[in-house]
Parts: structure tokens; sequence; C-alpha cells
DNA sequence: GGCCACCCATACCTGCTGGGTATGTTTCCA
DNA sequence: TGGAAACATACCCAGCAGGTATGGGTGGCC
């Protein structure tokens, strides 16, 4: 199977529809419907249910297009870091990926201790909206990512413990409880008239229903500084107050676990050095 | 980047030869070489370095053939998944693959216990020699593994626990030691005189060194039914006692669990059924 | 109910490119 | 210094990807 075949099956999966998948493809309807019946008798069976209002994927279909959708990511990746590899202009450099506005302080730490090990290289940080660490070290945008347990997944990846710590409410500095020396969970329960929020799921979309999409912290951040919200973050988010926030310590908040994240293919030097050097931070 | 320059690409930095590569690809040498320099140009640098007496990778080609071949096992992961689930004359199936001659009365439970569940699906067993069941879970030749920790890793993969046991010294039932009711790692540190046994690694070859490869369980046990080696392994294979040898329970072994494993982007209903059911024996 | 619009498949043509053969260039070794 | 080994270059051909035109079937609408 070709990537171009594979590309092609993902358009139609995800449009459902052949002129749309063919436009976004840049390519014409005809081709495209040839390119997909020979996949389909390559791979002994219909991939795809031809209703005339539009298409429907069969169960083999649904199989090739998360298979596909992984083994795209996988060839993107290699493409990305060969051509980060091959000096192209600049000198070796690794892309870390963390989420904005989270664990200013440990990646402050990490990036001068790793710039002062010898035969270090650049690094670059990317950061990224919440839950994006995943798919960016999946297809090559990134060597290695900063995640956050229990919230982020390190399902296919290489990880190392970096820092367990307990969790804090971030109020708005207005809230009445911002006096309060501690919480519990159960207090939370019962803050009033907040609107919902909406954070991304596994696969990066946002599920239905009402209240804002959370897409970053700074955003987080000033909903509650607006009184509209309130969370939870770890301890280390104090670092990083913003104006109109307060943050109070909730005593039987689960535990959140920084790890650094890679690949588990990854066997570069210089990623084995920089993990290196987190771990003894 | 099309499928086949992958191969091809692995095919040279394999083989470090473009000749031999091309014999191996089934196409003659011109090509190959074209295909390759294609490559590097659009990737902006050299893979390869032409010493006019062979090859040698280049960092950037060493990246890529690390992350080629992680590519192409997705992409026939994609392909043989799909083909197993078009239907093509059977009904859809899950393969789940064991080290032979390992976890016999787990999987026995397992099996029968799945099969009892409404709306279970065929389970094809195939069972691989020692450290062989990442690989086919990562190239599409099984849906789902049974691993055993801290053995086999799950890197790449998403698994539940299933069962955590100590370790049994087998030796040959020869041995004076087989009356003993239990021994220490201490104790097995001063068996004299039996060669050393050499274990896969990681990528699935052999260290170089003296002493027989280990592949299989079988082949284990009947070599230290001759007297020519022991070895430790989890309480359960027990069961599966063989002649000539004998088991006695090492207490300070670390323990090992036994565990589920499968593709992190794994979410077929069959799959999930299954891996319930076993989490429940 | 018949017409139309929509959507995918088929037919046919064309140009690009993957692959083959022949040959060149460099280097090492005898 | 001649020859062998190994990769690159030149050139040709065939197959296939992609385009246009059109067919066929189905659902909606007047």
């Amino acid at each position: 199977m070709e990537t171009r075949e594979l590309r092609y099956f993902v358009a139609v999966a995800e449009e459902l529809h052949f002129s749309r998948a063919a436009a976004r493809l840049g390519i014409a309807q005809p081709p495209l419907s040839r390119a997909i019946s020979r996949l389909e008798r390559r791979l002994g069976g219909p991939l795809l249910e031809r209703n005339s209002r539009g298409v429907t994927l069969t169960d083999a279909g649904r199989v090739l297009l998360a298979e596909a959708r992984a083994a795209l990511d996988a060839v993107d990746a290699a493409e990305r870091r060969t051509r980060r590899a091959t000096g192209d202009g600049a000198e070796p450099a690794l892309v870390l990926v963390s989420k904005a506005g989270a664990s200013t302080e440990l990646l402050t730490k990490l990036l001068d201790a790793y710039a002062a090990e010898p035969g270090s290289v650049k690094v670059e940080v990317d950061l990224c909206g919440i839950g994006e660490q995943g798919p960016r070290l999946r297809d090559g945008r990134a060597d290695i990512a900063l995640l956050h347990l229990p919230f982020d997944s390190v399902d296919g990846l290489d990880s190392e413990d970096l820092l367990t710590e307990g969790q804090v409410a971030v109020l708005p500095s207005s809230h009445p409880w911002v006096t309060r020396p501690q919480l519990r969970l159960a207090d939370l329960e019962d803050i009033p008239s907040l609107p919902p929020m909406r954070w991304p799921s596994a696969g990066g979309g946002f599920p239905d229903g009402p209240g804002p999409e959370i897409r970053d912290l700074a955003q987080l951040y000033q909903l509650i500084g607006l009184g509209r919200a309130y969370t939870i973050l770890p301890e280390s988010a104090r670092a990083e107050q913003q104006h109109g926030v307060a943050t109070v310590p909730v005593l039987d908040a689960p535990e959140v676990t920084t790890v650094i994240a890679w690949p588990q293919h990854s066997r570069s030097l210089a990623l084995a050095t920089l993990v290196q050097t987190a771990t003894r931070l």
C-alpha cells in the first residue's frame, strides 16, 4: 500500500463524500474513485458503502481509517525528523513541546541545566494547546514532551517521571473562599452557578454541549479572572499567578505527575542526554 | 514520501550496498540509485555516504532508518488488519499472540471465558518465540498479546495487568537442590559449570558470545532436562511441567506480572470485550 | 409522476515517472 | 597499470496517475 492511497482513503473516510474529498486532495473525483476501488480490490472487500446520497464506512473501513491515520502520522514523522536531521541550513536541534502556561519553572530549570551539559544541542520550545503534545510527538513536529498525568496520556511513548505534586483550586480573587487555608473536593462540588467548561477529548475535538472550549491555560485564567470559571491545577501553577485569580490547596485532589516523554523508538544521543538531565533535576 | 521510497531506503540502509539492495527488492540497481537520490534531494541533504567501497549512513540516514522502519510497520499493520476485517471469506477474528509455553492456564481460562461472552468473535492463538509479541502487534500480525513484565516491554502499547506472581527455579530433576523447599537468588549464583545462555535482545537479535540462543520455552525445558541449563520462571510455569525438570520456589526473585496488551489506537468492540473479560478473571 | 440535481462509476486520453539496458566514472587492488 | 567493483548517468519504454466527458442510479421537489 502506498501512502498516497492511504491519504486518499482517509480523505474520503473523513469527508464521507468523494467529490469533497477529491477537492480537498486537489485532484478530480474519477481518479479518486478509481484509487479507492483498487484499494478495496487489493484488500479483499469493500471499505465504503455507497448510498446514492453519500458514503458510509464499513467495519473494515473503520479499521483502515484508524490504522491509516497512525501509519500516515508515522510517515510524516519520518519525513519531518529526517529533514530536521539533515543539517538543512542549521545545526541539529530538538523540539520540546509543552502545554503553554504549564510547568514554566521546571521547564526553565531543565533548559538551563541541559544547555550547560557538554555536547548539548539547541532546543526549540513549542508551546501548544491542551492535549496536543501527543499528536505532535507522533507526527514528528516534536521530539520530546512534558506531559501531566493523569490528564495527558503516555500511550505509545516512553517516559520518565519528573515531579509529583498536589493540586490547588484556582478561583476568582473575589471569591469568598480565597481566604480559606485549604479546601476539599466536596467543597468545590458546591460552587454554584458557574457555567460548565469543555475540555478537549482524546481525539482533539470537543464534546458537544454548552460552555467555552478550553484550549489553553491563558484562556482559562482569563475566564477565572472574569469570575466565569474555576479549576483545579497542580501546585506549580501558582508560580504563574495571573491577575484576578487566587489559589487554595485542595487536600484530597489526586496528585499530578509531570513526566518527560518521547517516541519509544527514539535513539538519539541528544535526546538521551536531555532525558537524563531532566531526571537529575 | 511514498511507502516504496521508504522500503527502498531501508533495503539500502540495511545492506549498505546498492546492488545487493536492488536484488533484494527485485529491481535493477540504477532505478534504486535514482530513487535514493531523489529522496535525498527532497529531504534536503545526504542520507548515505558513498565510499567507493560501499556505503555508510549519515546521521540523517540513521534517523530515517529508525523512523522508516516504524512507519513501514504501521503501514503493514494497516494492510494486515484491514484485510482481516474485510470478512475475506471468514467472519471477523482476533489474533492473540503469546509466548509458546507460557501462561497456558491463564490463556485457557481467558479463551473459555471470552467464548462464553455474548457477541464474542473467533480468537486465533499465535504462539511465538520469546520477545516476538511486540513486533507482531506493531506490524499487524496480531491484535492483542500476553506479555510478562519485566521481561517484555509494553512500549507503545496499552495494557492491563492480569496476574502478579513469584518465580521458581527450574532445575534438572537430577539436581541435588530439587528436594529443598525453597531457594534464594544468591544460591543460584553458585550453580557451577552450566553454560551461559543467550536470550533475545530488544531488537530481536542475539548478543554475540558462546552458549545456545534461547528462542522458546520448549527448547529451554529440553536443555534443562538434559542437565545443560537452569532458569527462573513464573510460578505458573509449574503447570506445564516437563519431563526431567523440577521446580523450587525462589523467595527473593522479582515478581512477574502477566499483562494483556494491544496497540494504543485499537478501538474495536471485540478487542475491548476480550480485555474486559481478561481483567475479570 | 416526471424532471432535475446530486453523486459515484465508467470510458478514454495524455503525460509523467518508475523501471530496464547500456555505459560512464571513480577507486582500490593485484 | 589493467581490471574489477560499485555507484551514477543517459536514454528508452510501458504502465499508471490524473484529467475530461459521460453514464447510471437515486432521492427530492414541483
